[in-house]
DNA sequence: TCTGGGGTCCTAGGACCC
DNA sequence: TCTGGGGTCCTAGGACCC
């Protein structure tokens, strides 16, 4: 069999990105997107970068935000989303295999295209021609290699036009040598300083560490990722997604809370949402995880943190028994006397609809909660979500997240939809 | 006043069993 | 002087990613 090529399609500054879509006003407007309750900056125009650290506190940049004419925006997830699916819809009618790794990249296979920088700028210019986004390209023999590409490819985007193939040699250890060992995929703060002390200070170093010693030191990730550096493909396409192991849903307030009941309202909010998010998976769940805290960032505040994890008595996906067991559990962690900040539901304990269980007489969903749930999801999915819901669920919770600069949902919503005039 | 949300994988250590 | 050994399962915590 042949060695595998690998293409990563990353969007430039992806949620900045959709934002322009729409107002191509703003073509030359610098740009943030904040993260949600307009907490800290997620996301950069190009013309932004310059200005803003990514992760800053909102509130300590808005000065610097107004001096040099930078716009922010709130987060729009139900906009991005739909972009993305219709960025990997384009990229995938045009390679052999994709797999959608994140809300703006994806993997490609490459196996067997000729000319694969031929390709990638075709995979540029389509998807900029049908939906408005701009992307790079990254070709080579193995994921990281290929994530490394395309750092390059942004990197030089001028002198290279956004496509990167790095599957000569004489070329990939090129760029090896000129990237920092930080910017290599699965090396993060802690493993840089490592790697670091260890005199290994480029991609390159990495590349030419010791396997052996790297498992024994650290772990075998980093082991896989140095020899995936040296053009050895450890990690394959994963075209199927795999159904999640573990569903979150957590949010901080838009501000504090002190009393129980709108805290009621939150665990409620955010169980039934994990609970669709289950069903749409097609899982059951046997344990829920609720957990309260205060904010944990400003130091006149008290700290305080709890969580609990509580067993259902069957596996299941019904959304009126695991908020049950939710607000139970939050009677549990609660105490008196603190300024909440934030609440989490976590399904765990997951399993497959219909997969063996190992006791016969084990307890089992009814079948009419089943049907229930399936009414539940087609109404809210033909009429948008929250159309149908549980009454402790409410429309415009007080508590809800702030989000004072969100742009509208250009694509998802039809009373927000963009109005042309002719002349 | 004020700092996101949702995941995965790996490892170490404790409990328990034979 | 000097406390078996090996295996499994579960959980917590660390590190990383976008």
């Amino acid at each position: 069999m042949a060695d595998p090529v690998f293409a990563l399609i990353d969007c430039n500054s992806f949620y900045a990105s959709c934002e322009r879509v729409f107002r191509p006003d703003l073509a030359r407007t610098p740009i943030v997107v904040l993260s949600n309750n307009d907490g800290c900056v997620i996301a950069r125009s190009a013309d932004a970068k310059p200005f803003v650290k990514m992760g800053a506190p909102y509130h300590q940049v808005h000065e610097v935000l107004r001096q040099h004419g930078i716009l922010a925006f709130s987060s729009n997830y139900s906009l991005y989303g739909d972009i993305s699916e219709r960025v990997m819809t384009v990229i995938e009618s045009l390679v052999p295999g994709l797999e959608v790794y994140s809300i703006d990249e994806a993997f490609a296979d490459m196996n067997g295209i000729q000319d694969r920088d031929q390709l990638g700028r075709q995979i540029r210019a389509t998807v900029l021609k049908t939906t408005g986004i701009p992307t790079c390209v990254g070709i080579a023999q193995t994921k990281t290699l290929a994530k490394l590409a395309n750092h390059a490819a942004k990197r030089w985007q001028k002198h290279y036009g956004g496509v990167m193939d790095i599957c000569d040699p004489e070329r990939r250890d090129k760029v090896l040598k000129a990237v920092k060992v930080n910017e290599v995929w699965g090396v993060g703060r802690r493993m840089n300083e490592h790697l670091t002390n260890m005199g290994i200070k480029t991609a390159w170093d990495l590349a030419q560490a010791d396997a052996w010693t790297l498992r024994q030191k650290f772990s075998i990730v980093v082991e896989k990722t140095a020899r995936e550096l040296r053009g050895v493909s450890c990690l394959a396409l994963e075209e199927a997604a795999a159904a999640k192991q573990e569903i979150c849903s957590s949010r901080s307030f838009g501000h504090r809370l002190k009393d129980i009941e709108p805290i009621r309202e939150a665990v409620a909010t955010y169980a039934s949402r994990a609970c669709e998010k289950l069903r749409a998976q097609g899982s059951l769940c046997k344990k829920v995880r609720v957990a309260i805290r205060t904010g944990m960032f400003n130091p006149t505040e008290a700290k305080f943190a709890k969580g609990i994890v509580c067993e259902l008595p069957y596996p299941t996906d019904d959304t009126r028994l695991i908020i049950r067991a939710a607000l139970q559990g939050l009677e549990a962690v609660f105490r008196e006397g603190h300024a909440y900040a934030k609440a989490e539901v976590m399904l765990l304990d997951l399993r497959q609809q219909g997969e063996f269980t190992d006791d016969l007489f084990a307890e089992t969903q009814p079948v009419a909660a089943e049907k229930v749930m399936s009414v539940l999801d087609s109404i809210n999915n033909r009429w948008g979500r929250g159309t149908m819901r549980p009454a402790r669920v409410p429309v415009t919770p007080e508590w809800g997240m702030k989000q004072e600069l969100k742009s509208p949902n250009y694509t998802t919503r039809w009373d927000q939809l963009w109005t042309a005039r002719c002349k």
